[in-house]
RNA sequence: GGGCCCGUGGCUCAGCUUGGUUAGAGCGCACGGCUGAUAACCGUGAGGUCCUGGGUUCGAAUCCCAGCGGGCCCA
């Protein structure tokens, strides 16, 4: 099948869908993995999105440049690993399948509908969006193994994990301990630090004085807190021990505070300026021991059992507050440590609903936050509370239900990642990181801060945590492996008995004969992903694909990974493997709106990828992702510039119509020709060069991950290149009937520089590129493999030629700067022109002119065209210089002017130049001028129009001789000709008859070019009438050209 | 309070690694032109405290320091 002229309008819509069933119906991805199978591997692990719903902007960039990057490894011959991968246990399904049941509460979910069915609910509805995002990620032409994607709830892939967690605990680092830890009161469940949102918040702020226990009866220390709910835990105040802390005396009331803090206190804390004074300052070392009473004692009975007491704690600080710092081990990680230092009782009255307990007195069974209310109205009525206030600060919230959190002291397992940091700081220094910073600071300061990890979840749909205790003894068991349980349980297990409920069901025999039985929690689901490099290929229960991919070459997220999966991998590899799971990572940006705030339904700024595709198709939104920005900025959206994007491909597919509609014409072919023997010109060596050197920058910005850089190129090749250049200049080639070499030597240039770019493009814009192929190159080339993204990457540096590249970028110049010169002169382009000299110090400009000059002459289309260092044809005018003349002339000075006047001024310069002096003769005297008496004025000679270039100028002739008109006649008609042809939408190829109606002088003008013309507008036969009433034509128009009223007549 | 990133015409961004002509491009705007691949294109023009201040240097958008503003993350 030849070479098909394509339809001549850029359908996306038709186009991507047409291609997308092709890829699928010929097994396309398959066969290219296929193709490659023998190639060096490069592994990929896909990070897997949360199955929570549609797909945003932001994870389509994210496989687009996955896609891309892979693409072009591929093409680049690599066997690829390319795996989908998914997200589903944890709260956000949990939190989503709660709201579809109406469910509000654990309770709800363990007694209305059952952990079971609540579970599988979960999973349908993971299922579901699974499948859903799948086929939103496939309309964007991604490719990865969609049907064999890993899956955390796989019952293998649990396994895997389970594995991870033995590892721990044979390298202790696994731990049950009490600690204060953020918690969600709604989910009732622990959270770890990546699961918390932080948001502005408005909270009470009080000033609370705690009675002393001293002689003096009146003494007080000042704390301030923002959590009133969190006094009734109150253990102990703490006190920098380095710091001065001053009594102020103050309405009878002796007050203890930070002495740095007393004036801005004293300020904000009475409004009318209270006369005060300090009576004594002390080292906050000085308070330690000093004893107090609760502030509720009569609301909460079982503090009065307690001692309260000032301690030194070394996390005070100056910044806020009073220095004196509230401190409840039972709700604070410091306050806890604090506790745990002095032997302080962990005090925490709360449940796990956020309810106080029976512990908290007056307080049980309120919700803790409400409780605030209360215990300030109650502090004040105890004449203890000194201040209330409101304010606005930043709180965190769960990511999922945005309920604000609570500190609460529970008993949690955790990893100790404290043990392993320095590990893990070795294992990031060898990751190469993209850019550079994102390891070196961003993440390694992460990771330098980074505490123990809470793991245990007390929730349902997630990897249960494969921790079996004894209840006699106590002794704990961790399984690794599902045949590791088979042989210790007690019951015989079959069907997905790995998930909850059916897992707790499950008991072990200890060995000290008593019976072990799991834990109720499940995993944090940060863990599931953090273990995807082994567990997607099911290691150590099968090892031979193992070993053949990890670790993995490459992995690419947005920045909000460095708490989530760059850290989940990195502590579970480590733990796992003693190594980091990836090697190089791409870390990429945040997609925004337009004006740079985050896309947020609550905004309702979110664009949906659904919504690009529609309007301007895979291809455009893929191309802008990738050109927008570099990778790793934040990306504001903005429909303009995709427009913009939209119109390159709208010319791209301009240039392949262009090529189409000639090379189908002629049954264009260009395997059946030899290059030696065609001919080729310049422009087609250059536009060769060109796309070489494209070739070689895309090559150099895809392997440094720089895709922007890519697309730049690319864009920059097809506009300015291509499109504006080069068919510009080949259109007169294209023109010529029959099998000429010239003609011939432009189709085959183009057709393989169209080859090359489409190769190139290819992993960015797989759909337009595919559909050019499979018509322009498949048509002739039937030996080529079935699909673009078959061919293998490549670039030849033989072909570059970087001399005449730069000469072209001169003369392309020099042509501009015709066009002004023209403009100026208002003389149109289509009208030739004598002569243009282009004039140039720079050598480099006169070679570039010399080598081009054809294309130089055909461009600026004129008849002449001459280069110079010079320019030789200024006319230079001498005029009298009166400043020196007026004094020694006087009234024979005008003589002088219309002396010189009369005379070439470049003589005057000449033998000046040579003698020093000039003469001249007035009323038959002579006088001596000397340089100083005679100014120089040059002058363009009549008709010469000049323009300015970078290193040079041109100078146009726009004499008008007869035969100059009489071309630019013939131009102006063949234009009209042209138009009408056009408006009869005749084929390019169609032959037609004309008939003029026109004044003698102009028929005069155009008859020595009626060949000429003939041939522009394939008129078989060219007829002058007087009346074109008597034509039988199909079309007539009457047009002015210049003074002339012209009546043409088509017939078809 | 800490870490990281960003700040260049009205808008979107190059340039900064490696300091060196007059800081570029696209969009938008105004005027003019061209057109048998063109829902295109070309030319000209207006439009810039390269966030601010200091330093290094013969020379700073570029390197260094401090600050301001924005974003993300953390405390």
């Amino acid at each position: 099948m030849p070479i098909k002229e394509a339809s001549h309008s850029y359908n996306h819509h038709e186009l991507e869908e047409e291609i997308q069933r092709f890829w699928r119906e010929n097994q396309i991805y398959q066969k290219s993995k296929e193709l490659r199978k023998n190639g060096p591997r490069y592994s990929f692990l896909d990070g897997p999105p949360y199955c929570s719903g549609r797909i945003h902007l932001g994870t389509a960039w994210n496989k687009v440049i996955k896609d891309t990057y892979l693409r072009f490894k591929s093409m680049s011959g690599f066997n690829l690993r390319r795996q989908a991968g998914w997200d589903t246990h944890g709260l956000p399904i949990e939190h989503k399948v709660e709201g579809i049941l109406g469910l509000k509460s654990k309770k709800e979910i363990e007694e209305n509908i059952g952990i079971d069915n609540f579970v599988k609910q979960c999973r349908e509805f993971a299922i579901k969006n699974k499948a859903i995002m799948t086929e939103q990620f496939k309309m964007l032409g991604v490719w990865m193994d969609w049907d064999d994607p890993y899956v955390t709830f796989d019952t293998k892939y649990m396994e895997s994990c389970w594995w991870t967690l033995k590892r721990a605990h044979e390298k202790h680092l696994l731990v049950n301990d009490l600690r204060v830890i953020t918690w969600c009161p709604r989910c009732e469940t622990a959270l770890a630090m990546a699961e918390i949102d932080y948001e502005n918040k408005d909270d009470p702020s009080i000033f609370v004085k705690f009675p002393l226990k001293t002689a003096e009866g009146n003494e007080y220390i000042l704390v301030w807190t923002t959590t009133p709910w969190t006094l009734p835990a109150n253990m102990a105040v703490c006190v920098h021990p380095e710091y001065d802390y001053a009594y102020v005396v103050i309405d009878g009331d002796i007050l203890i505070m930070a002495e740095a803090l007393v004036e801005s206190l004293m300020e904000s804390l009475f409004d009318d300026e209270k006369e005060y004074e300090i009576s004594k300052v002390v080292k906050g070392s000085d308070l330690e021991g000093i004893t107090y009473n609760h502030p509720l004692f009569d609301e909460i009975p079982i503090q009065r059992e307690f001692e309260h007491m000032i301690l030194p704690g070394e996390h005070v600080t100056l910044t806020e507050g009073t220095g004196c710092v509230h401190t409840a081990p039972g709700h604070g990680p410091d306050d806890f440590e604090i506790g745990k230092k002095y032997g302080l009782p962990i005090f925490s009255p709360v449940d796990e609903a956020g309810l106080f307990k029976e512990e908290a007195g007056k307080y049980k069974g309120q919700f803790v936050k409400d409780a605030d209310t209360y215990i300030i109205a109650d502090l004040d009525a105890h004449g203890l509370l000194l201040k209330s206030g409101i304010i606005n600060h930043r709180y965190g919230f769960c990511w999922r239900c945005k309920t604000p959190i609570i500190y609460l002291a529970t008993k949690q397992w955790f990893l100790k990642i404290t043990d392993i940091r320095d590990q893990m700081l070795d294992e990031l220094d060898k990751v190469e990181w993209i850019p550079s910073w994102a390891g070196e600071s961003r993440f390694r300061n992460w990771v330098e801060n980074s505490r123990d990890w809470t793991i245990s979840r007390q929730r349902y749909w997630g990897i249960p945590i494969p921790i079996w205790i004894c209840s006699e003894c106590n002794e704990i068991k961790v399984v690794g492996s599902i045949t590791e349980l088979k042989e210790l349980a007690q019951e015989s297990l079959k069907g997905d008995f790995i998930h909850r409920p059916h897992v707790d069901e499950i008991s072990i025999k200890c060995s000290c004969g008593g019976s072990m039985t799991r834990i109720p929690d499940v995993l944090d689901v940060w863990i599931d992903s953090g273990v995807a490099g082994w567990a997607a290929l099911y290691y150590p229960q099968e090892k031979e694909e193992f070993e053949k991919w990890y670790p993995y070459d490459f992995i690419t997220e947005g920045h909000d990974q460095t708490r989530g999966w760059f850290y989940s991998q990195l502590g579970c590899g480590v733990i796992s493997l003693d190594s980091s799971p990836y090697q190089k990572v791409l870390m990429h940006g945040f997609t925004l709106d337009e004006e740079g705030k985050k896309m947020s339904k609550s905004l309702g700024n979110v664009v949906e990828p659904d919504e690009v595709i529609q309007q301007y198709g895979a291809d455009v939104l893929r191309f802008y992702l990738l050109w927008g920005n570099k990778p790793w900025e934040d990306l504001k959206f903005n429909w303009d510039e995709v427009k913009n994007v939209n119109k390159m491909f709208n010319i791209l597919w301009n240039v392949y119509v262009f090529t189409t509609t000639y090379m189908s014409i002629d049954n264009f072919n260009p395997t059946l020709y030899k290059e030696e023997d065609l001919k080729f010109r310049d422009e087609d060596r250059w536009i060769i060069s060109r796309i070489n050197t494209v070739a070689q920058e895309v090559t150099e910005a895809f392997d440094s991950l720089y895709l922007h850089k890519a697309t730049r190129s690319i864009n920059e090749f097809i506009l300015e290149d291509l499109s504006r250049w080069y068919v510009r200049l080949i259109r007169g080639r294209t023109w010529i009937e029959k099998e000429d070499p010239d003609k011939l030597g432009a189709y085959y240039t183009l057709y393989h520089v169209i080859k090359q770019l489409i190769t190139l493009l290819c992993p960015i814009a797989p759909h337009i590129t595919e559909k050019i192929y499979q018509n322009l190159v498949l048509g002739v080339e039937h030996d080529e493999p079935a699909s673009v993204h078959f061919l293998d990457w490549k670039f030849d540096e033989k072909l570059m030629d970087q001399d005449l590249e730069r000469d072209m970028d001169v003369i392309r110049e020099i042509i501009e700067a015709c066009a002004r010169a023209r403009d100026i002169a208002r003389y149109k382009l289509r009208w030739p022109v004598k002569e243009v000299v282009i004039v140039s110090e720079d050598p480099r400009v006169l070679k570039a002119a010399r080598n081009l000059n054809h294309i130089i002459m055909e461009q600026a289309n004129t008849k002449e065209l001459l280069s110079s260092n010079n320019f030789k044809n200024l006319k230079i005018t001498a005029k009298p210089n009166l400043k020196t003349l007026g004094p020694k002339l006087r009234e024979d000075v005008p003589k002088v002017t219309s002396a010189l006047g009369g005379v070439d001024g470049a003589e005057i310069v000449n033998t000046l130049e040579l003698e020093g002096k000039y003469m001249v003769k007035v009323d038959g005297k002579p006088i001596e001028l000397t340089a100083d008496d005679i100014l120089f004025d040059t002058e363009l000679p009549k008709n010469i129009v000049t323009a300015e270039f970078e290193n040079g100028s041109v100078f146009v002739d726009t004499e008008l001789t007869r035969e100059i008109l009489s071309e630019s006649m013939a131009r102006e008609l063949i234009r009209r000709i042209q138009d009408m042809r056009k408006d009869m939408d005749l084929d390019v190829e169609a032959n037609i008859q004309i008939f003029i109606d026109c004044s003698d002088q102009f028929s005069d003008l155009i008859k020595a070019f009626l060949g000429f013309i003939s041939n522009e507008v394939r008129a078989m036969k060219f007829v002058f009438t007087k009346d074109l009433n008597e034509v039988s034509g199909d079309y007539t128009k009457i047009w002015n050209i210049e003074d002339d009223e012209v009546g043409i007549t088509i017939k078809k």
